[in-house]
DNA sequence: ACCTGAACACCGTTCAAGT
DNA sequence: ACCTGAACACCGTTCAAGT
């Protein structure tokens, strides 16, 4: 069954594939080892334990990130084509959220991920100071998640009562009937995700540069 | 040993608490059977299972953000005391926001949550589009939490080679050289974290202010 | 009704044994 | 050196039995 030599990249290639068809608890040290072909103690010569899989998965979602080419001019484009593509590669793994959430450990490219950020904005002629205060401002956004925590459950959410959800909850029914943007699916289809991403987004990059003019 | 007859409220205490003092993963259903006296299938009595522990421990996290009293006039006041609670709570359950990232079902107290910082925004003179992009901008701030996602590791962290560090980091560094706070703890001192958090909800506060304001 | 104890199906991992 | 298979210490949970 074992085609090739095994590795620390096909582990952690195959991880990744376990992970993005089946889910993050799927991903067991038996199922990896089948997915190769090979036992479970097997994998055991290539990486020390689960918890460093987890951590070369980690690492690699960053390194996935950091491989998005970036284009445009000025710092507040660089960072908005980075960001947007952060955000395109969580997408591409849902579970990773909420691994990099739950990581104990700071994956190493995280360093270097952050240090070009941070460089974008000082050679955009920001204060170290404000930078300091955007890499904050951004937070998870630079991982290409805001929102994203909280998955809908598909199929419960179409049962919603709106009109007793209208007398518990009056301000957010207003707002989800006034923001309706797909009549078909009036729960799950009344954000895209996207919109308010960017929006978020500018209204970060806006407030740093106001910051950095007085 | 079971001094009063069990249930769903004594469990969830009981499992707040073991997290709180020995962290989340210390918290099985034998560790909780254990700290209140009585053999883990009991507490299939009262919960359905793990998950459903889960669930209520992260609809406690919630309540508790809601029951914080909150001062102050004008949508903005509201809702940065709101959201400095909310930062308060996480503080002292460190466990929360790996908890409440991971749940997969919505917490059932959140649309009561979200539907009052709706009302905070709608009534100070916010549409309800931009009420909407604001609560996405909140994002997990309205949690509590924004950069506390990674913990960092205490000990291993003094070590750190500041020389090598300038070579293969150099805006990271000079970023931490020119934003020193406290000379006794060079890496895990030069955040203070309440000051960027406060940074970062003035910046969306006002955001959403110049927004809706044309 | 509530609680118990043994048992089952998992999991990560240790260890001695194979090649 | 690399891979195996049995075994160990956990985990959530089922089930029949107690009171």
């Amino acid at each position: 069954m074992a085609q090739e030599r095994l590795s620390r990249e096909r582990l952690l290639a195959a991880a990744m594939r376990v992970a993005d068809t089946e889910g993050l608890k799927a991903l067991t040290m038996r199922r990896l080892g089948a997915e190769l072909g090979v036992e479970a103690m097997s994998l055991y010569h290539h990486l020390p334990g689960k918890e460093a899989l987890l951590d070369g998965l980690a690492d690699a979602v960053i390194a996935e990130i950091q491989d998005q080419i970036r284009g445009g001019t000025g710092w507040k484009a660089r960072l908005r084509w980075r960001f947007l593509g952060a955000r395109g590669v969580m997408l591409r793994h849902p579970w990773a959220p909420a691994l990099l959430g739950a990581r104990s450990s700071v994956p190493p490219r995280l360093f270097a991920y952050f240090d070009e950020i941070v460089g974008t904005m000082t050679e955009g002629g920001l204060s170290h100071r404000l930078a300091h205060r955007g890499l904050h401002a951004f937070g998870t956004m630079a991982l290409g998640f805001t929102q994203e925590l909280f998955r809908p459950e598909v199929g419960a959410a179409s049962e919603v009562d709106l009109a007793a959800m209208a007398e518990a909850l009056p301000h957010l029914t207003a707002m989800v009937t006034a923001e309706l943007h797909d009549v078909a699916d009036p729960v799950l289809g009344w954000c895209d995700g996207q919109t308010e991403f960017e929006f978020t987004l500018d209204l970060i990059l806006d407030g740093l540069e106001r910051a950095a003019t007085p």
